[in-house]
DNA sequence: CTGAAAGCGCTTACAG
DNA sequence: CTGAAAGCGCTTACAG
């Protein structure tokens, strides 16, 4: 399709060197501001595309007559400052060469990017995800692009990403499920604008998005009550995060409240990362030599997922012998479990709530915490 | 914990002034290399926490007594063309300030840089989700970071998303699903490094990772036929990529071959993005006015999880009324969907195969196309 | 209304 | 073994 031009000077050109291939006089189909080597290509010889080498602002400006200076206004919308007739010639020929301001240059000159760095523990875990998804839908409708940082949840990950996004001049930093870490502090400390979603920063204060987890582990122990159950269970895991334990902590709170005595409430735990699997392994531990309990809290979906692979091998009836409530209300709980009771977490609204702190942030503003309302979808 | 130090310059700084912050001598703790204008932050008085400003490559070489050209070097591990004591000094120099490395100015000046583009088509979508964290953890391990760019299937949406991460100067593109569009003609045309995921390239060509379609619908034909299955049902969208053609087009060819006849083997369709939705209508569609076929075929999993629903709302028992096999073996499959046989795609090996597919892409090797094995799941 | 010039942070031939 | 200098592409006071 494209034009094949053999370039093969011994030297490079000087710098300046502008190249303009036209289809008839008057209408520029490509341009090179400069030649460069080119390596050898499958066997071929020296040879470079049309069009490859991006259009910079000095080759905007050779072919328009003007300074660089009065491009780059014009470019950034700056048209008062130019005279009517300029702005359209060079208007016309941003337009003709396909003119993309160079991001890197404007960064380093300007000092700040539109890029926003996000960690995120395991993307495998669907909540994860559609947060990740949410917040990407946000930052494009301001401007921003997403560089996507998969921690696995371990602080020497999160520390290395944390260092290469400051080299990479990030405007900013979305962190989900933080983990306690060295980098993350002084970033903090710093005061390098950073959000933290789902988990607290594990120092304290910033900003925050997320749920109230404790009334969503209320809102559970609720439901289950209104539902004249009498033998609850809980499981978790052992290394749990800051919003699993506010989770477990409301539910067996507000059964306290409610007058149910300790060995009412059963509770297991086990070690692991893979929610899963932790759903299995703490499910096994609690139903170990006891029948299963009428109601069942996991502080996840994923969770509950886990614990109900333990009931379809051990013939447990899911819900009719022991009802099970998750948290995150996984989108294909609709579709394919609907034995399973959930607290809707808005992950979908996440995104909104995350760009207006990070904007907070970026104007000086006082971080702030934003609790989003979550609601129990009963099935 | 960080001290603060309160400055109040008049005017700016001339450039290079430098202020190091030392806790004995000796022992510097901290620098600035530039006062900046200070906002006003919170109803405070201009400050700046120490440490704030970045340290540059000028800081480090007035702080050891050497040239830019000197400690440039020597960070990029060029350590021979220095003397032992110079090195020694640089590096201590260099820990103690914390300096790393401006990525821009870096790729500014080598006109390359460690960043990759990902466009995916809705990360709601768990196999896109987890084909995005294996490529994520493949560049990380190769050094480099990956803008995500979720297209929402819309070309418009690609479109856009090509033209910033050019502005971004990333180093390469991976498109998961690609649809056909301008920018991405124009990229391919220009031989910017791209490789297709998932689906091929909509005008041909290009480098290439995924499965054999075809194959893998072919092995669930022959999985159903071989449980003595005789009515068969396939459903699938109404906008077919090429992925869902071909898994399609190889089950009928297959059964064909079979010799099955047209009658049996039911085929619905129905429009929409969502998998989920389009699995339960084009299932509606399928069974209306019939019984459910013995067998139905879907090529994603998401579209099982559709025709399941309908099963569930219309007590029809999945899969002792009909075997479902689905496409991408969801991990959550073996965990609340122990109905569902599925191909099974090697996800998580997706990220080292495409990042391969780029290295041959950057060392200018003719692009290929890497098939990965797929396997059926049975349950 | 417009442009020359400095400079963002870095790299890299080139000269010594 | 080391440094001065040019330059990547852009922006922005400043001067005219």
């Amino acid at each position: 399709m494209m034009p094949i031009l053999h370039l093969d000077f011994g030297k490079r050109l000087p710098k300046l060197s502008i190249i303009l291939w036209y289809k008839h006089p008057g209408e520029c189909i490509g341009a090179l501001d400069r030649t460069r080597e080119c390596g050898e290509q499958g066997g071929m010889n020296k040879q470079k595309l049309i069009g490859q080498e991006p259009v910079s602002l000095a080759t905007v400006a050779a072919q328009a007559g003007v300074s660089v200076a009065t491009v780059s206004r014009i470019v950034n919308g700056e048209t008062r400052r130019a005279s009517a007739e300029t702005v359209e010639r060079v208007q016309k020929i941003v337009a003709a060469l396909g003119y993309r301001p160079n991001h890197v240059g404007r960064t380093l000159r300007r000092r700040e990017s539109r890029v926003v760095a996000m960690l995120s523990p395991n993307l495998d875990n669907p909540a994860m995800a559609a947060i990740a998804a949410s917040v990407e839908t946000a930052l494009r409708s301001a401007g921003y692009v997403m560089i996507l940082c998969d921690t696995h949840d371990r602080a020497d990950l999160q520390d290395e990403y944390l260092h290469v996004m400051r080299s990479q001049v990030v405007q900013g930093y979305i962190v989900v499920n933080p983990v306690r870490s060295e980098a993350l502090s002084a970033s903090v400390s710093r005061g390098d604008p950073i959000v933290f979603v789902g988990r607290r920063n594990p120092d304290g204060g910033g900003a925050f998005v997320g749920i109230d987890n404790r009334r969503a582990g209320r809102d559970a122990a609720d439901h289950l009550w209104a539902r004249g159950i009498e033998e609850f269970g809980v499981i978790y895991p052992t290394q749990g995060s800051s919003a699993t334990r506010d989770r477990v902590g409301g539910f067996i709170t507000r059964l306290e409240e409610l007058g149910l005595s300790d060995e009412a409430v059963r509770q297991a735990e086990a070690p692991g990362l893979s929610h899963l699997e932790v759903g299995y392994a703490a499910a096994q531990r609690l139903v170990n030599g006891h029948s299963w309990p009428q109601g069942l809290f996991c502080p996840s979906d994923l969770m509950a997922y886990g614990a109900y692979r333990l009931a379809l091998e051990t013939k447990v009836r899911i819900p009719e012998d022991c009802r099970v409530v998750g948290v995150d209300d996984n989108k294909l709980n609709a579709w394919i479990a609907p034995w399973l009771t959930s607290v809707h977490i808005p992950y979908a609204d996440f995104g909104a709530k995350v760009l207006d702190q990070l904007q907070s942030l970026w104007a000086g503003e006082y971080p702030s915490e934003q609790l989003l309302p979550h609601t129990l979808i009963v099935r």
